[in-house]
RNA sequence: GCCGCAUUCGUCUAGUGGUCCAGGACAACUGCCUCUCACGCAGUAGAUCGCCGGUUCGACUCCGGCAUGCGGUACCA
């Protein structure tokens, strides 16, 4: 491929001016060519792109288009590769890169290729591809579907505002070109006098008047735009590095990228994208389309944005992100709790399904029941409770060891002493009324401080006359009788509480008020063997001291 | 404004012309379990399939219009 440096372009009128269009005559049928480009279907590796842009932390619909991504390319035995595209050397944010690889690491997201593992079709950073894309867009000049454009920002804002003023908006495309200064509109020796004086331009891509394009997106069928409403977008900008649009298309193209899987906020912009693979002759081999709905916040319609996350109680993003200029702290799943089988399992399920009635699925069962055809078409909004519910489940999966991990360190912090052992018991006791780890504490405390003040409602509601007379006997009965589950149940509930007539519900919840200070938690007994019987001795003792005998 | 996409219980969804007086899940409610709170289990309620027309013997499913929502309309991705 010719790849002459930078500097030595040369503009090429190969064909006459009827490329320069005129505004479309409203007295003629608008005929029109139209252009579908259709798609061999020779066999092809399967290979897709999770191409995110390292302006911040991933948003949690990111992770989900990374996940459908990943999901598709295990299914079909292909290839997922992570491709960074930060063509806005503006936007650029130190620690996102990081961020968005040890995110999805975290969620199980594997990558064959990428930024942070290489590959044969690297590199995978599109600044370090810079050198690359000026070919490009000097093939698409010399081909003419490009032009240079010399209009600086400021004389664009200038236009904007005139067209402003006449309740028109302002688009450089096919109708309005004419009247800037392009090397469409300008004599060629003036644009080569420009190209040689070292003024900043741009490319911008010349989209052919009065065409249909069609793109055919797997998830929504044809969508068919006009050319004469697109803009002839910037292509490569007067910092020397493309935009999106042209990077994206050179990069699919370059590394074989076969499905195009991305957010719902691109479809407008997916006739510029197969207009460019036509402009290239790439056609053959340009990738399919599956344009995903987007995810909505729980209240109103909008997008899920940054602050609403903080705002209704629930991440937006998958880690704890810090912005390293604000020092603003957005929550993530991670640290909040969350499995990232949960958080996989949820995200799937929002805008998929796997056409039948299975809601818990791993991701082996997800990459096995995958398919675009049963995505979405509308956007989902997120619901906390069932992302709860989710993490419910999957944590019920998890050993009582590993439960236990997670919260020794939150004891430590508490400076309570435990063993581990005990820690586990308690753990696996309590494990099925749990969400997340990070609600064990107030779940457990008793099984490991005693009760420092006892709920007035519970008070009221149990410690009724006579009490301090049947605490006394339970102490009796725990002293004299073997401390064994058996055993106490024998003496204290049969022998003593049946035996006599008493009111079980009375008699037990007092005990368990004295014991935990309030009425909750697991069977009776078996957190009496639990906490021993010294601890258990002294509590009931002291809920005597301190509630005494209640006047009626 | 213009262009595009979407629209089934509160929420996620099943549904690809008759099998749908619309099925499942979460949440809600009731009951069971039980010494309590949870968990669990069982059940109840909840959708005139956005609206209006059309095609058809028959439409949630096809077509058109409208409404609403969202997305796009940058030398951002």
């Amino acid at each position: 491929m010719a790849t002459p440096a930078a500097g030595q372009l040369h503009v090429q009128r190969t064909a006459p001016d009827t490329l320069l269009p005129a505004a479309p005559d409203p007295f003629q049928p608008n005929i029109q060519t139209s252009i579908t480009i259709s798609h061999h279907t020779h066999m092809r590796r399967i290979r897709v792109r999770f191409a995110p842009s390292p302006t911040g932390p991933l948003h949690i619909g990111g992770v989900r288009t990374a996940l459908y991504n990943y999901l598709f390319a295990r299914q079909q035995g292909g290839d997922m590769i992570l491709r960074i595209e930060d063509t806005d050397q503006t936007r650029f944010v130190p620690g996102a890169e990081a961020y968005i690889i040890e995110a999805l690491d975290w969620l199980g997201i594997k990558f064959d290729e990428g930024v942070h593992i290489g590959g044969k079709y690297g590199p995978y950073r599109q600044s370090d591809r810079k050198p690359m894309y000026r070919q490009y867009a000097e093939q698409l000049l010399r081909d003419g579907w490009a032009y240079y454009a010399f209009d600086r920002p400021e004389a664009l804002e200038a236009k904007r505002k005139e067209f402003e003023a006449q309740k028109k908006t302002f688009q450089y495309d096919c109708t309005t070109r004419g009247m800037m200064e392009n090397s469409l509109s300008l004599p060629a020796d003036e644009v080569q006098r420009r190209l040689d004086n070292g003024d900043p331009y741009v490319v911008r891509f010349k989209f052919p008047a009065d065409t249909n394009i069609t793109v055919h997106d797997l998830i929504r069928g044809d969508v068919t735009m006009n050319s004469n409403l697109l803009d002839d977008k910037v292509l490569f900008k007067s910092d020397g590095m493309p935009t999106y649009h042209l990077a994206n298309i050179v990069d699919d193209h370059t590394m074989e990228i076969s499905h195009v899987i991305r957010g719902e906020e691109w479809l407008p912009s997916a006739p510029l994208h197969v207009m460019l693979y036509r402009a290239f002759g790439w056609e053959d081999t340009m990738p399919q389309f599956a344009h995903l709905p987007l995810l909505l916040k729980p209240d109103g319609n909008g997008k899920l944005s940054k602050r609403d996350g903080d705002r209704l109680g629930f991440p937006v993003f998958p880690l704890d992100w810090v912005n390293p200029e604000t020092g603003e702290k957005s929550s993530g799943y991670r640290e909040q709790g969350y499995l990232p089988e949960a958080v996989v399992n949820m995200l799937a399920l929002l805008g998929w399904n796997p056409g039948n009635d299975q809601e818990l699925l791993g991701m082996d069962e997800l990459i096995k029941l995958f398919s675009i055809e049963h995505i979405s078409k509308s956007g989902a909004k997120f619901n906390v409770e069932k992302a709860k519910w989710f993490n419910h489940e999957y944590l019920q999966k998890r050993s009582d060891e590993w439960l236990a991990d997670q919260f020794l360190p939150q004891l430590k912090e508490r400076g309570i002493e435990a063993s581990r052992e005990y820690v586990v018991k308690v753990c696996g006791m309590m494990k099925e009324r749990l969400n997340f780890p990070q609600e064990l504490w107030d779940q457990t405390h008793y099984f490991f401080v005693a009760p420092t003040e006892y709920d007035p409602k519970a008070v009221a509601k149990r410690w009724k006359p006579g009490m301090t007379v049947h605490m006394a006997k339970v102490i009796e009965i725990l002293n004299t009788v073997p401390f064994e589950y058996d055993a106490l149940h024998k003496a204290l509930l049969e022998d003593y509480i049946v035996a006599n007539g008493y009111n079980m519900g009375q008699i037990m919840n007092s005990l368990r008020l004295a014991v935990v200070g309030t009425t909750v938690g697991p069977d009776m007994l078996t957190l009496v063997m639990t906490i021993g019987k010294e601890e258990t001795i002294a509590r009931v003792q002291r809920a005597i001291d301190t509630l005494k005998e209640p006047i009626e």
